[in-house]
DNA sequence: CATATTAAGTTAACACTGTTAGCAAATGTA
DNA sequence: TACATTTGCTAACAGTGTTAACTTAATATG
C-alpha cells in the first residue's frame, strides 16, 4: 500500500509538473505557444506520457480555466471582506475584477477566448458557478426584496459590463488599463448601481 | 492594356474566390477549420497560389475582421436612419448589434477573439474606427454640450456593455439569445441612457 | 516574328502540430 | 517465481503554415 501511495504520489507530481511547465509557457508566450511536445521535453518524458495525465490538449486548458476562475473568485472574496458598505463592496470588486484581468491577462484570455472548445462546457464548470455565487451575494444586499430571477438578471448585466470593458481594452491596447479606462469602469458601475432598483 | 486588365481581373477573381471559399468554411465550421490547403483545393489551384494573394493566413483573417466591422457598421447605420428619437435610436442600435453578433457568430468571434494576432493591430484598422464614428454620432445627440473626451468615454462604456453581454452569452450558450437575454440588454441600455448626463 | 522577361503555377520539402498504435521494461500482486 | 498491470518508449499518421526551386505560360521588347 505504501508503495502504491508512492506511485500515486509520483503520478500527481508529474501531473503538477505538466501544469507548471504549461503555465510557464502560457505566461511567457500565451496558450497558442503551448505544445504537447514542449511539455513532454520540459518534464523530461516522452510525448505519450503527457497523454497519460491529460486526455488531450483541451483537458489541460480546461484545468487552466478552472484555476483562473478560482483565482478570480478568491480575489473578489477577499475584496468583499475588506468592506462593509454594499455599494463600496461592489465598486471595489469591480476594480478587483479589472485588475485581475490585466495582471493575469494570459489566464483571462484562456477563460474567455471565444470559440475555444472548453467554452461550450462553460455552464457545466463548477468553478464558474462558484464565481457567480460570490457576485450575486453582493447584489442581493443591494436589492434584497427582489426575486431570484431579477438578481440573476442583474448579475449578468454586471458581469457583461465588467467583461466588456476588459476585453474591449485588451483588443484595443493589450496593455494595462490607464487612468481613463478606470474612470470608464467606475462610471459604468455607478450607472449600474443607480439603476439596480428600477 | 486590355489584356493586362484581363490579367488583373483574373487575379481579383481568384482573390475573391479565396475569400468566398474561406467564408463558406468559416460559416460552417468556424475559423479554426480553415486551412490554406483546403482553400487551395477548393479554388482548384495548388497551395502556393493562395500565398500569391495573401501574405499569410492572418492576412485572410484580417480581411474577415474588416468585412465584419463593415457589415456591423452598415447594419447599425440602417437602424439609425429608421428612427428619429435619439434614445430610441440608441436602443434599437443596441438590439441590432446584438442580433448581428448572433446571426453572424462566426464573424463576430473572428472580430473579437482574444489573443488573435490581428487584434494587436485593432486601432490601426480603419473599419473599426468607422464603426465607432457611427455610434458616437448618436451619443453626441444625447449629450451635445459635452466635450469629446466624455463622449469617447461614454462610447467605450456602451460598446463594453454590448460586447460584454454578447460574449458572455456566447460563452454560456453558443446559441441565439432568448427573451431574458434581450431583457438584460434593454435593462443595461436603459441604465446607460439614464446615467449619460451625470 | 523570334527572343528575352516577367508572371503564374507546379512539386517537394521543412518544421511544426495533436494524437495514437505497438512494443519493451519496470513494477505490483498471486 | 509467474502472471498481470502499469509506465514509458519509439515510430508513425494525418494534419498544419510556410517557402525554396523549378517549369510552363503569357507578356513585352528587339
Amino acid at each position: 500500500m505504501l508503495v502504491k501511495n508512492n506511485r500515486q504520489k509520483h503520478k500527481e507530481l508529474t501531473k503538477k509538473a505538466i501544469l507548471e511547465v504549461a503555465q510557464e509557457i502560457v505566461l511567457l508566450e500565451g496558450w497558442q505557444a503551448v505544445s504537447m511536445r514542449k511539455i513532454a521535453e520540459a518534464i523530461g518524458y516522452s510525448l505519450p506520457v503527457v497523454y497519460n495525465h491529460f486526455e488531450n490538449k483541451d483537458a489541460i486548458q480546461e484545468e487552466f480555466v478552472k484555476n483562473g476562475f478560482n483565482m478570480l473568485a478568491m480575489a473578489m472574496q477577499t475584496t468583499l471582506e475588506q468592506y462593509t458598505e454594499p455599494e463600496q463592496q461592489l465598486t471595489q470588486m469591480a476594480l478587483t475584477y479589472y485588475e485581475f484581468a490585466f495582471s493575469n491577462a494570459a489566464y483571462y484570455k484562456m477563460m474567455f477566448g471565444l470559440g475555444i472548445p472548453s467554452c461550450q462546457k462553460a455552464n457545466e464548470i463548477a468553478e464558474i458557478r462558484n464565481f457567480g455565487a460570490i457576485v450575486i451575494k453582493v447584489i442581493t444586499s443591494l436589492m434584497a426584496q427582489s426575486d431570484e430571477h431579477r438578481k440573476f438578471l442583474k448579475f449578468h448585466t454586471l458581469w457583461s459590463i465588467l467583461h466588456g470593458l476588459t476585453s474591449i481594452n485588451m483588443v484595443n491596447h493589450t496593455a494595462a488599463p490607464d487612468e481613463m479606462q478606470q474612470q470608464i469602469l467606475l462610471d459604468a458601475i455607478q450607472g449600474f448601481i443607480k439603476n439596480i432598483n428600477r
